[in-house]
DNA sequence: GTTCTAGAAC
DNA sequence: GTTCTAGAAC
């Protein structure tokens, strides 16, 4: 791909050099930070016209209002002249009606934010005398503290085209040295420029969930800084190879999917052709995504196809805040372009296959191994003018180092004759399914947005932050429990007077003394006296008894209580009670099958817990939904689904060949991270975790498709009717 | 097992 | 200010 060595961009066209665009510049900084001189330098230096619009001397050389400035903005926008904006702007409500100029003008917006140190600010304004804000002397070190206070850092979503960040004095010079010589059709490649990565504002709360509790210590040089933005020369490619931020990339919250322009690279698909068709279909989306934005990437700066859309785009007046064009990396765009994008767009080829070249390598490459292991158990291939979402594996880089939740794969048409499927020069054809194409991507982002939306009004925070791998194994044994579990088992068939010992029944004999509250022996009572519980009971036997938990965790949750004296729990458990626990398992898997004509989709488990609070040996079977308002807790999600919870063949296998169950009591089971059962993806907490499982349609992992330890629908061929 | 609630996190 | 967690009481 082409690569300017240019920062700036030439103008395309003849009617652009005529018409050169103006440009809205804002400053943004405290008193002191250097507004005033950054602007006279460029006024001074630049050949474009320039207008600087400055509250404090607006009102004939004294101070005025926002509103004058907003009126000489706007004049000097319809007369040509670009425009700086030497007001504090520090937050965001005191830049959005300057932002506002980008739609109303047609214009880019712009952020020079000068982040100098509060103390450097301070003394030049308690130095400085004949300032034109009054604001010097004493008063000035209260007034800038107070201000910096609220500071507010700009972000992209604001509405801005590009933010450079000067934090210190080389960088307010270089900022200068960009827009002095910017001439009157130079455009400026989009983006954030010079953001210390240090600075990023990340919740601790997502630190923490990281297990990154602490802030990044790394301090990166102002020469790393400029590596890591988005600026993708040969040079800085060869530099920042692999040495991508993670964790660092702002959360702005706004599900956002990157897309490269589908089909024009190595399908040699007419660059102004695709260019309507994006435009139309975004315009057509736009509004059909809730919150989520739409980003056309490219990693050139010199990109015919961004620069055309981007003008389209303009023209068609979408919402520039709702879809816009970005120049980087797509596998890097957090860590290097400090653009948090959810999700991003694959320009696969047939056979989803990694490799190929172009954004289909990069992303697998980028991705590891577990992309093409989640595109493979979706889908073998893809047709032309299709998309398909994927899941990104929380221990891939992308998700961890960018952020990245899910890739979509799309497959555009192609008109190179080397490549299969060659459309020759049908363009009939071939526009209609590049149309469909990205209509299908939109489609599928559209689809993951309003999933998101469900959740929270943060989205971002939601799958974003996950990337740790399992840090519990979760076959270590807890040897304090181990030890407990040995004296359990020595004490097999040691009877219990439960009756008498209601409150405090337990296992004599030994040192281990089971204190069961008197609210834990529901289950026990019920086993012993079903007939005075026939409104709970849905089936009792001479061996076991049946009800639904009235908790139940998920659409379907019943319990299978043994009705043996003295059985309290899986630790109590041995190879005498194996026909039980074969009875309890058939009754249940006889459940299932009734539940499962009534509702073929869904999924079940049969087990038990490590370490149950009720007291009776009781077998939970419990669909995989775990759609219920009675699950609230860590607690209740981990006691399901980690290795606390013991299938019920696994345990009656390590019964029959070992003679004991393996118990996994440990506390730490309790307090793992809360995990999707199904594509195994982190979630920080239980709304965030159940608003994915509803819309999660992930396979079960491998290890829970063994053994029979799932219990799903499978068509019995005496139902068929052919 | 749940409920209640303080206080931490957001 | 609201949401969420986690510990105590039952």
């Amino acid at each position: 791909m082409e690569v300017d060595d240019d920062e700036t961009m030439k103008p395309k066209n003849k009617a652009e050099a005529d018409h050169p665009k103006p440009i809205v510049v804002i400053l943004v900084g405290a008193p002191g930070s250097g507004k005033s001189t950054f602007c006279n330098h460029v006024m001074r230096l630049s050949t474009r016209p320039w207008l600087r619009v400055c509250q404090d001397t607006i009102g004939d050389g004294k101070a005025g209002t926002k509103a004058q400035c907003l009126t000489i903005s706007c004049t000097s926008l319809k007369d040509g002249k670009s425009i700086l904006i030497d007001r504090c702007n520090l937050d965001k409500e005191q830049r959005a009606d300057f932002v506002k100029l980008k739609e109303s003008y047609q214009v880019d917006v712009h952020a020079i934010v000068l982040d100098l140190p509060a103390k450097l600010c301070i003394s030049r304004s308690v130095k400085r005398t004949g300032h034109e804000g009054n604001l010097q002397g004493g008063k000035a070190a209260a007034v800038v503290n107070r201000m910096l206070q609220k500071k507010e850092l700009p972000k992209l979503n604001e509405g801005f085209t590009r933010i450079t960040f000067c934090q210190n004095e080389n960088d307010v010079q270089e900022a200068i040295n960009t827009y002095a010589t910017l001439s009157s059709s130079d455009v400026l490649p989009s983006g954030i420029f010079g953001e210390k990565k240090t600075d990023t504002k990340v919740q601790l709360g997502i630190m923490k969930f990281l297990k990154r509790v602490d802030a990044p210590s790394k301090v990166t040089s102002d020469k790393t800084i400029r590596e890591l933005s988005i600026e993708p020369t040969k040079e800085n490619h060869h530099v920042n190879e692999g040495k991508e931020q993670s964790g660092t990339c702002p959360l702005d919250g706004v599900p956002t999917l990157a897309f490269p322009s589908i089909s024009t690279a190595d399908f040699q698909f007419n660059i102004e052709k695709a260019s309507d068709i994006i435009v139309e279909t975004v315009e057509e989306f736009v509004n059909k995504i809730g919150n989520g934005r739409l980003v056309l990437v490219d990693i050139s700066h010199g990109s015919k196809i961004l620069n055309l859309v981007k003008s389209k785009a303009a023209i068609k007046n979408i919402d520039p805040a709702k879809f816009f064009t970005f120049v980087g990396d797509i596998t890097k765009l957090c860590s290097g372009g400090g653009l948090h994008c959810n999700v991003i767009a694959n320009a696969a080829n047939w056979r989803l296959k990694p490799g190929g070249g172009g954004v289909n390598a990069a992303i697998f490459d980028a991705a590891g191994p577990d992309l093409d292991i989640a595109t493979k158990k979706r889908a073998g291939s893809l047709a032309p003018g299709n998309a398909i979402t994927v899941p990104l594996p929380s221990r891939s880089p992308l998700f961890s180092n960018q952020g990245v939740t899910h890739v979509i794969h799309v497959l555009g048409p192609n008109m190179n004759p080397k490549r299969p499927n060659c459309l020759k020069d049908d363009y009939n054809v071939g526009c209609k399914v590049l149309h469909e194409a990205y209509s299908s991507l939109f489609e599928n982002f559209a689809s993951i947005v309003k999933t998101l939306d469900k959740s929270s009004d943060e989205f971002s925070n939601c799958d974003q932050k996950v990337s740790r791998e399992d840090g519990v194994s979760f076959n270590e044994k807890n040897k304090k429990f181990k030890g407990l579990y040995e004296v359990g088992a020595s004490n097999k068939l040691c009877s219990v007077d439960g009756k008498q010992n209601a409150g405090n029944s337990g296992k004599t004999g030994g040192s281990l003394i089971k204190d069961w509250g008197s609210w834990a022996q529901a289950l026990y009572k019920i086993a012993m006296q079903p007939e005075k519980h026939k409104n709970e009971v849905i089936e009792v036997s001479d061996d076991v008894v049946v009800l639904n938990d009235i908790y139940p965790k998920a659409q379907k949750h019943l319990l299978v209580v043994a009705r043996v004296e003295g059985l309290d729990r899986l630790a109590d458990v041995s190879q005498d009670h194996l026909p039980v626990l074969r009875i309890m398992h058939d009754v249940g898997a006889k459940w299932v099958q009734t539940f499962l004509k009534e509702n073929q989709s869904l999924t079940f488990r049969l087990g038990y817990h490590s370490a149950p609070s009720m007291r009776q040996l009781h077998l939970h079977v419990i669909s995989q939904d775990f759609d219920s308002k009675h699950l609230k807790n860590k607690k209740h999600w981990n006691s399901f689904n980690s290795p606390f919870f013991r299938d019920s063949v696994d345990v009656i296998q390590e019964i029959s060949e070992e003679g004991r169950p393996t118990l996994n009591e440990d506390e730490k089971f309790m307090s793992m991270e809360l995990r999707c059962n199904r594509c195994r993806s982190a979630h920080p907490n239980i709304p965030r975790l159940k608003s994915h499982l509803l819309i999660c349609k992930s396979p079960f992992p491998a290890n829970l498709l063994q053994n029979g330890r799932l219990l799903q629908y499978a068509p019995n061929e005496d139902d068929t009717n052919y």
